[in-house]
DNA sequence: CCTTATTATCTTAGTATTGAGATATTCAAT
DNA sequence: ATTGAATATCTCAATACTAAGATAATAAGG
């Protein structure tokens, strides 16, 4: 009897499922454009887009890297890596250095030009990300990258 | 003398918020990437792209609207709208209609073929996001989306 | 040595999108 | 009515990417 009395698996609580699901689409999309609007602007006086200055930095933190190893950390594709180390090197930011081990590949390495324009940029830059996220308290900002790395991680994981 | 005391609005502490700022920024752009290369997949077949789905959607929900009401909603330029519903229109899913009480204005509404094609596309599509968000619980979801909304508000708000 | 598969980068053509300015229309105040 | 400011869309040139394929080097097995 209580299989006829409980819902037929109702479509009620797949909408709920659903709708909470769009909602978090929406606001996940919002959130980050409204950050990264914030964000840019800084950057913009010294010419460099986000994906100009993440490729900068990683070279920053980590020291010279191969161009796949750049290209798989800020996620852009093998002709877009291409084009962007030659924009940079153009400008004397980056330059391009030859593997010992591997005749195939290149690092990408700051040259001493480049390290200084970080140096003046990205305290700047951290800052600017800092403000922009202080609408919620740090707690909060740490409870929500606990919660979208799990999201990240197990959508990401199903690629 | 309590201000020689007090620690001088130590530099530890604006790091700490820096760097939790920081993580979540990066959290966030890797979350909203991972979810969106799950959720294009079902609209590849179609020929969609995820921002043509969106003013189909806007103008399935909401009928016809201004193309200004549909350039807000899903946040590209004046041109973008103007390229994008020409596209649409090209392949008979969308079309133009005159608005009776302005004359520089255009409305743009879904052809009896794209009303036809949301009928198909949009629940699977729904069901591709709630699958890929399905990573967190739905108590959580909700919990990311309270605080995704202030954090972009708070963001937003500053523009 | 060869052959085959894999890897790393680069080339090229095409797509998506922006931003500045052009055109046309409306609105408000004279 | 006329002017001027604001608004709605469109045009066009330029930018930022991607995807597919080309080139070159390496690695592993026979």
């Amino acid at each position: 009897m209580k299989t006829t009395l409980t819902a037929p698996r109702s479509t009620k609580a797949t909408d709920a499922a659903t709708a909470t699901a769009l909602k978090l689409y929406v606001v996940l999309a919002r959130a980050q454009r409204a950050i990264g609007e914030q964000t840019q602007a800084d950057l913009e006086p010294h010419g460099l887009s986000i994906t100009e200055f993440a490729i900068m930095e990683a070279l920053h933190t980590k020291g010279p890297l191969l161009l796949g190893e750049v290209q798989r950390k800020i996620l852009v594709s093998s002709g877009g890596i291409t084009f962007l180390v030659d924009k940079l090197t153009d400008r004397g930011l980056v330059e391009r250095q030859l593997c010992p081990n591997d005749r195939r590949a290149r690092y990408a390495a700051l040259t001493r030009k480049g390290v200084a324009l970080m140096k003046e940029v990205f305290p700047r830059h951290a800052a600017a990300i800092r403000d922009a996220m202080s609408g919620l308290s740090q707690a909060e900002q740490k409870e929500v990258t606990a919660l979208l790395k799990r999201l990240g991680l197990a959508a990401g994981g199903k690629a």
